[in-house]
DNA sequence: ACTCTAAACCAAAACGTTTTGGATGTCAAG
DNA sequence: CTTGACATCCAAAACGTTTTGGTTTAGAGT
């Protein structure tokens, strides 16, 4: 039912070479031609049928987000955030985004392969590295172009963003240290997440600068989310002995902990200080407003994709991988602030 | 490079026919052609292109939801959550989700007629629908696939899912009164969207059912974010004369108004109630617990997407239109309870 | 020996593009 | 008059499927 080429070519008296030239704008077509043939296609309303194109061109200019999430529910308002930040730079550069959702492991490569080799997409974007990431290492080698948010362990040279988590949990660490913090818990996740790993580097590193051990800081486990957090440090301060600074690895878990303080009419920052990464727009409204690490989110979604079409264009990429410099947000659940205005500057 | 039946068809000795139907179970293939085929694309690793399929089936297996939304930065943990319901059923019925964002208003429908008449898409899923709403005007002349989440104004006969937020708002306008609040605040959106008229409509039933003026009540216009509601709970107490209950049309200004409260030193729920719509993962983490509506949303992402495959493959929907019963979640921020176990259920 | 049926197969067309490799006509230079 | 250059056009092939409308072969029935 939609208007094809051939109709095109029927109602301009041209032949359908003729018409895709002209409306592709080569110069082996008059301009006479070119004007009459946008005219017509303009009054039919013709819009190039994608499948034939992309089949013919074997390019789809389409871009995959494998989403791998186990638990059904996902909510997280960090990933909305990056998910349109690549939408939009997909958008703006003529391409388009294919979501899916899959849990690591079983069936997971099978979706990566079968996106490809289906012709479906050009590209993929990946999230949540882990530390030995099977998607990355067979993306590497099959040489499907992809772009990733974060890093794995082999440090192999494939193209990603990310940010410095070492360095940005340091200054958290470095924060709370001269505050004169020195019983701290670190909130963490169980999981193979590099990033996990980069923060608490960052924590030990700050320790240890400043002549503290890191061997002695306690280690819960959460899985990142807000009830996780909640629940760690419910068991926490159920251990008796509470620390002086609860610093967690994301921002939900942080708010997931200040939770729990509240409930045991701990005051947060003031009794023990609080501290998170992410900066999720929450953190900013949060009791009391939460110190943690900014991260541009919406811009590395941007950065990631843009990075991605070089890439399916054959362009060479003059930074294959970018480490952003994180920012510290002090704000008053650490205890040095007293209801300040707003630090961020958002 | 990858396999095609054109491969299959010279390693097995048959046609391309041939495999193509072997491969599709078409009973005029023997059996033992069929498993010879089968073993031969087990082993090359062959995988349908899915343009060609497509193109030659004029159906793409591929669902849209286009995001309308304005700021760049969209962050709603809702919103992923709905997301997920949608992309995991599609994937279960063997569909795909194209994910694009567009602000409504200029160049809107264009995008909706360019997904389909280029052939991209067999169906689309509407989200946040407005009062009088173009894209479902268009969908549903056009005779294009799609349900919406969400009503529109003029009762059109169209398949969606929604929960009754008018009943929902009553719930909570009930609640409120019965613990004797009369002077309340309702934290609105300027938008033309549909659902906040609902809740709005619902609390005023409330009020008039107990016999108070719903025209006393004063409306403050937010943008349904975090920040949007701090800002006008900061401005409604710089104003004086502070009421006793501020219903949000939803969670995240609901959450917003607390840290404006706090921020004041305003004891959530004793001195003044504050609730919500939405039951978005945090409500039940924030300071205090937020009363609010649940709505099953990733069930609701799942029950669109499921209606939409079903009207693409043609069949007769048994319900065109659902609306799903609300659940009032009474916490302790309306101040009826205090530091009292969870109480979702969750 | 002939027809009929059923089983198994397949060539060609079709889907709507783009690309390839010319074809045609005009005009100026030789 | 011929040649070459240039501008303009186009038929056909290709992309990888599925569908259409058959054909071929073997065996059964008469």
């Amino acid at each position: 039912m939609p208007v094809t080429l051939k109709q095109l070519a029927e109602r301009t008296g041209k032949s359908i070479t003729t018409v895709s030239r002209a409306l592709a704008g080569y110069d082996d077509v008059s301009e006479e031609t070119k004007k009459l043939v946008r005219r017509v296609a303009d009054e039919l309303h013709y819009t190039p049928n994608f499948l034939a194109r992309s089949l013919q061109k074997r390019r789809s200019r389409t871009i995959s987000l494998i989403l791998p999430t186990d638990s059904p529910r996902f909510s997280d308002p960090f990933f909305s955030e990056f998910l349109t930040g690549v939408a939009n730079m997909a958008a703006e550069c003529g391409y388009d985004l294919l979501l899916s959702v899959q849990a690591p492991g079983e069936g997971e490569m099978e979706l990566y392969q079968r996106k490809v080799s289906s012709g479906q997409v050009d590209g993929f974007v990946v999230v949540r590295t882990r530390r030995r990431d099977p998607r990355i290492a067979w993306l590497y080698k099959s040489q499907v172009p992809f772009v990733a948010f974060g890093r794995t362990e082999n440090g192999a040279d494939f193209p990603f963003v990310d940010v410095d988590g070492v360095k940005g949990m340091r200054l958290i660490g470095e924060h709370l240290i001269g505050l004169g913090h020195r019983r701290i818990v670190f909130l963490s996740s169980p999981s193979e997440l590099l990033f996990v790993e980069h923060r608490l580097d960052g924590l030990r590193q700050a320790m240890t600068t400043h002549g503290l051990d890191p061997d002695e800081m306690r280690i819960l486990q959460g899985d990142l989310t807000q009830k996780s957090g909640y629940e760690a440090t419910v068991s926490l301060l159920d251990g008796g002995n509470p620390p002086s600074a609860i610093v967690a690895c994301n921002d939900l878990m942080a708010l997931g902990a200040m939770s729990a303080l509240h409930e045991r009419g701990i005051s947060v920052g003031p009794d023990i200080a609080v501290t998170g990464f992410d900066d999720i727009p929450m953190a900013e409204h949060a009791h009391p407003p939460l110190t943690t690490i900014h991260q541009p989110i919406y811009e590395i979604g941007r950065k990631v994709c843009e990075k991605l079409v070089r890439l399916i264009a054959g362009e060479e990429l003059a930074s294959r991988s970018e480490i952003l410099e994180p920012r510290l947000i002090v704000r008053s659940s650490c205890g040095s602030l007293r209801k300040q205005p707003d630090q961020t500057g958002r």
